[in-house]
DNA sequence: AACGCCGCCTGATCGC
DNA sequence: TGCGATCAGGCGGCGT
């Protein structure tokens, strides 16, 4: 699932191939990633923009374009999001388009495409989901104070705490799970229960799993080449042909029965709120 | 107001 | 072999 390293580096390659290029038309294959914006509303405002910029918050992706209203210029706002299995990238206008294409914007010689298997994904004006959101686990507002006073209302798992994007923005069910085992926290601790050296810790691991993780997917080469070595020039997610890296620095995530790196006991899975948590059963107390 | 639960989707995997 | 059932999971909406 991407989250928010994913993210971060799919924006930081995709920025520079998206600023100033204008948009020619607009072809929606799915509605319900763009809704409540309408097909019509998108189209409309999205014919003639300009991209000016394209930044992450929290999972989001948060486009910025510039368009002529008579003599005024206005500033649109497009968000996007890549649910689960939600990718984004530009292609050639004659390279084929992925069976899940959901919206492919018109750029001219190439196109934007978002491509979403599962449909989970969203790429719309509607930008109320970014009011719901916490601070930025990597910036200054994400302070030790307000994650403290965040959990000490909460009666939850830690585990299932940290996936509220209201709490922090960005973490999903990969990174929650890597930065309790970094934390070396059980993911079933009620989060009103940590100690205060406990939670300093956890916004710690917090952190450096994100900042890792960022810093490696800018380290290897995302696949440049395309799906399948068709004529993308851009391609955001994992390729079956090429090592899967992305799994290999993960310690606990998808490791069930596997030895924990650390001390050598068995990775567990359980269930919480309906997701796969997986943690060391000896190193996480 | 915190929290649990459902629905949205498709593809992989499982059981018979 | 084939096919239906089950599962996975981010997030909005709803009910408690």
């Amino acid at each position: 699932m991407p989250e928010l390293p994913e993210v971060e580096v799919l924006v930081r390659h995709l920025a520079p191939l998206v600023r100033d290029r204008r948009i020619r038309g607009v072809e929606v294959r799915r509605a319900s990633v763009v809704a409540p914006t309408s097909i019509a509303a998108l189209k409309r405002a999205l014919t003639g923009a300009r991209f000016t910029n394209l930044v992450r918050r929290g999972k989001y992706l948060v486009f910025s374009l510039c368009s002529r209203a008579g003599p005024a210029e206005v500033e649109i706002t497009l968000l996007g999001h890549l649910g689960m299995t939600g990718r984004m990238f530009i292609a050639q206008r004659r390279a084929p388009l992925p069976k899940h294409a959901a919206v492919v914007l018109d750029l001219g010689p190439q196109r934007l495409v978002f491509e979403d298997t599962r449909y989970f994904g969203r790429f719309t004006l509607d930008t109320a989901a970014l009011t719901r959101l916490g601070p930025e686990p990597l910036g200054r507002e994400f302070t030790l104070a307000a994650f403290s006073r965040a959990l000490r209302r909460s009666a939850q798992a830690i585990k299932v705490k940290l996936l509220d994007q209201s709490l922090v923005a960005g973490i999903g069910n990969i990174y929650a799970s890597e930065a309790l085992f970094r934390a070396r926290l059980s993911p079933r601790r009620a989060a009103r229960r940590l100690r205060p050296a406990e939670v300093r810790r956890l916004r710690a691991a917090i952190r450096a799993v994100l900042r890792e993780a960022v810093a490696w997917g800018s380290t290897v080469p995302l696949n440049l080449h395309g799906p399948a070595s068709g004529d993308g020039l851009f391609y955001f997610g994992r390729d079956p042909a090429t090592p899967d890296y992305y799994h290999e620095r993960l310690r606990v995530y998808d490791r069930a029965g596997q030895p924990c790196a650390k001390c050598g006991a068995a990775i567990r899975r359980l269930t919480q709120a309906a997701r796969s948590t997986y943690y060391c059963p000896r190193c996480q107390r």
